[in-house]
DNA sequence: CTTCTTGTTACTGA
DNA sequence: ATCAGTAACAAGAA
């Protein structure tokens, strides 16, 4: 599952390999993960070319020519994958599975760029999509979802006046992205754990206290997920089909009926919050 | 076979 | 107006 950390990897491995490199194919295998006309989008991505890749929340926005931009949203096991000419193996590499034996069943979309590189969009879900806007309908997509909480806007007091006349549990208020942008279940999951707070905690009962270490731990979390390029819990891999290293670092996501790593006393507990499965020690979050 | 999974939207009912 | 809960989307794992 993509969330911000893993977003903004697949965005740091994309601008190293695809910039400026003149698209000369799109196929599209499954026309319904294009939203909008499926003959524009094509006409607008041929022969046109990335000129810059940035993230807002979850989404990817792709910079092109006469200020169009393609939106790419991974949702929960959308892929991108690059493979430059010659790394396609036949056979493939066992170890890697189907990743490099692209395209495969999952494969939606392929890209390819002048150079015979190639950009492939897999998703077994088929809940991503991908999209083309204009300026103003990106600028739509920005006015709707809520602030970066890597950005330097994001300040506590930021938070406190989010949190201020809002009456519900903290878990669901962490992952409706008109909030905060960018957090899912596993980083709003371990936050909380790191700001020793349950996630059914009402926001209006929060204390200043709390309020700060929530601020804190958001912050960390995130900064120290990128750092291990994300999270690979089932399906999230990088633009080189590489897993994420965050999953040592996990302290209460998936970790159901084991001992807390942190008081060593109480047996992580997985309830329903807000319709996600929550993850939580009972001794030493209140 | 059933149940569960996740991001987001849409809907219902309180 | 707000919020909780659930279904829907699809495919696979357990």
């Amino acid at each position: 599952m993509p969330e911000l950390p893993e977003v903004q990897t697949i965005i740091n491995g994309l601008k190293k390999h695809v910039l400026k490199k003149k698209i000369k194919q799109v196929r599209v295998l499954l026309p319904k993960i294009i939203r909008g006309s499926k003959n524009k989008f094509i006409q607008v991505l041929k022969n046109n070319n990335f000129i810059d890749i940035n993230r807002r929340g979850k989404f990817i926005i792709f910079s092109l020519k006469n200020k169009q931009f393609l939106i790419i949203h991974l949702r929960m096991t959308g892929q991108l994958i690059y493979i430059q000419q010659n790394e396609i193996i036949a056979g493939g590499h066992s170890n890697q599975r189907n990743n490099f034996n692209l395209p495969h069943k999952q494969t939606h979309l392929i890209f390819s760029f002048q150079d015979q590189s190639q950009l492939f969009y897999n998703d077994q879900r088929q809940f991503g999509f991908l999209e083309i806007r204009g300026q103003k309908e990106l600028k739509d997509l920005d006015n709707k979802w809520g602030i970066e909480p890597l950005s330097k806007k994001f300040t506590l007091i930021y938070l406190k006046k989010l949190l201020k006349n809002k009456r519900i549990n903290i878990k669901a208020f962490l992952l409706n992205q008109k909030h905060i942008a960018g957090l899912g279940n596993i980083y709003t999951d371990e936050s909380l754990f790191k700001a020793y707070i349950l996630p059914t905690r009402q926001t209006d009962s929060l204390t200043e206290k709390e309020i700060k270490n929530l601020y804190q731990a958001i912050k960390q979390i995130l900064k120290l997920a990128l750092q291990y390029r994300g999270t690979t819990f089932n399906n999230y891999i990088d633009v080189h089909g590489r897993r994420g290293n965050f999953i040592q670092k996990l302290k209460v996501y998936g970790r159901e009926n084991k001992k807390c790593l942190r008081c060593r006393q109480g047996i992580i507990k997985k309830i329903k919050v807000a319709g996600r499965g929550t993850h939580y020690c009972p001794q030493c979050q209140k």
